[in-house]
DNA sequence: ATGAAAGCGCTAACAC
DNA sequence: GTGTTAGCGCTTTCAT
């Protein structure tokens, strides 16, 4: 049951001060006028015992953790896990570690997290907020603790953060839909303000607009996600039992894997009797007898950009930037 | 840009000493015998002040930080996405914050993901070990660092773990490929030594006998970790171009998405012309023109009570305990 | 019932 | 070149 090796250990092992081994340890000999036979005897000496910094006492020192808090809706989702993979692995070569949680797109949720990350004194959040969480935000930017959003944003103020052009990708999936003879052509959303959503839903309206095609209230079927199931049964039978639309566009690959079992159920033919196109990807949609057609965000640029932001805000330079990355549809055969 | 209040903080403030407000703090007003007045006006205090308590100088302390380090093969797996969540929820209870990281099978990044873990004093671990790291697990439990390991384990030796009856779990799906009139039956698995996939293997290969068929070499294909999609399908033709088999087994939710997509682009019709059992869920599963069987694991009790050991582990109650659970075996199209 | 002080591991300012 | 020391926020022992 050996103790941890500490520099003190070191330090009296070789008979010579604490500062000079941490010189040593964090490689500023030279800077530091150590001598070069001495520096060669605490390497040597570090070796030997096996040393290991503590980041516990550096952290306390220096107020900083190299821990990255993240914050999705829920990790579980295979959107959030892949961005949750490409910014471990980013935050990591940065000499970063990153801790988790879910919010379930609750507000509460999110607030406990926040709390428990500060606690554990996180250098910085990377957040895909939940609506109702603007306060929360700002007040970590009150703290001057950098914040970086992803996917979603909000609108009554500027934050760091990164996300898609969702109006551009929307129009443009809506747009490939009416491309054909097809005109009736509906949207399933979630039921939220945060404007990413509104974003998408605004793309929708945009491109029947461009399209000639007079919007229809009822085309736009909306779906809590506490009750995804149940509200999306509810608002496809509406515009599928009996078929009142020739096209759907999903707004998440969670509403369309919902809405699909329906469709299957129902029997629906797709693509013939109805297209369809969903944002975000899925393991499922290929192998949907009609793999669907998809728009596909660029998961490792946002987690990468994200985590740059992050960093670049724990080292002060808190720059309140957006970066608006580019989505792509992928067409197969659901929308043929 | 106001500096965290500390307990010093709190104690000029009041003119007390920094011990007094400490024992207010942690609840032991009774037992340290604070004057019940002076515990009132150092409750308001914490309250005027919002006083959060630095986990920090706790840790460097105490040497414990509450959290737990997770390494799994790859958090964008579903499989492990979701005892991700599962584990995140029931440390948060349990007052833990968890770190993550993805080993890719490569013991290498297993290795350098348990030194950052270590650096960053995580009191404990769990991990789904990847091969070749049995002697990491083992020096974590030389310098008495609770491991639980999820999953997967070690024959050669013990440590506190969760996992399924494998073996039973794979026997039983076998079993009832075997039930009806097929006889040809392969399976697809890792080609790794770790013993929960060997025991799935195993399992097959029992159930075989059980039904009196003599096992061929043959059926048994193997797919690389790293190059699972390649030998997946270089195994699968051998087997399925022609058809040479009735009945298939995957060994894990990844083997059988990978396999699916070369059924499905060979036209081979199931389960008329082969049926299907898969380990694990896969959302894309349920999309299949034949929904498929699987093996569904506890994933919320493994977590829950890897979770546990761990906690008790930290507690000093290391028990080295194996716990096995039951998993159940779902019965769809696939394999009827 | 309250205060003073040491110490957890580390860095940095300063002294020699 | 090297050593000493204070201090980061906290708990805990020991005085008082």
């Amino acid at each position: 049951v050996k103790k941890r090796v500490s520099l003190k250990d070191i330090a009296s092992h070789l008979g010579v001060s604490i500062a000079l081994v941490s010189y040593v340890v964090n490689g500023r000999e030279k800077e530091k006028r150590v001598a070069p036979d001495m520096a060669e005897k605490i390497r040597k000496a570090i070796k030997d015992l096996n040393y290991q910094p503590n980041f516990i006492g550096k952290s306390l020192q220096s107020g900083q953790t190299r821990t990255i808090g993240l914050i999705v809706a829920d990790i579980a989702n295979p959107f959030f896990s892949a961005i949750a993979r490409n910014i471990e692995e980013e935050a990591k070569k940065q000499g970063y570690v990153v801790i988790f949680g879910s919010s379930d797109e609750s507000a509460d949720k999110s607030k406990n997290l926040v709390e428990v990350f500060l606690n554990h004194q996180v250098d910085a959040f990377i957040i895909a907020p939940a609506a109702g969480t603007a306060d929360q935000v700002r007040e970590l930017q009150n703290k001057k603790i950098p914040v970086v959003l992803i996917d979603r944003y909000f609108r009554d103020f500027t934050a760091d953060g990164v996300r898609i052009d969702n109006f551009g990708a929307a129009e443009n999936a809506v747009r490939h839909l009416a491309g054909g003879k097809r005109r009736r052509i509906a949207m399933l959303a979630y039921d939220t303000d945060l404007p990413h959503m509104q974003d998408r839903i605004a793309g929708y309206r945009s491109a029947l607009k461009e399209k000639g095609i007079a919007f229809q209230k009822k085309w736009l079927a909306l779906a809590s996600y506490q009750h995804i199931e149940k509200d999306t049964e509810k608002a496809l039978r509406r515009l599928l039992q009996p078929l009142q639309i020739d096209a759907l566009f999903f707004a998440t690959n969670s509403l369309a894997v919902a809405g699909l079992k329906k469709i299957k159920e129902w029997g629906i033919r797709i693509p013939r009797e109805l297209a369809i196109v969903s944002f975000d990807r899925s393991e499922a949609f290929d192998f949907f007898y009609a793999p669907l057609s998809f728009i596909s965000q660029p998961l490792d640029a946002i987690a990468k950009e994200a985590v740059k932001l992050a960093i670049s805000g724990i080292q002060g330079k808190i720059v309140h930037k957006t970066t608006v990355l580019q989505a792509k549809l992928i067409l197969r055969d659901s929308s043929k």
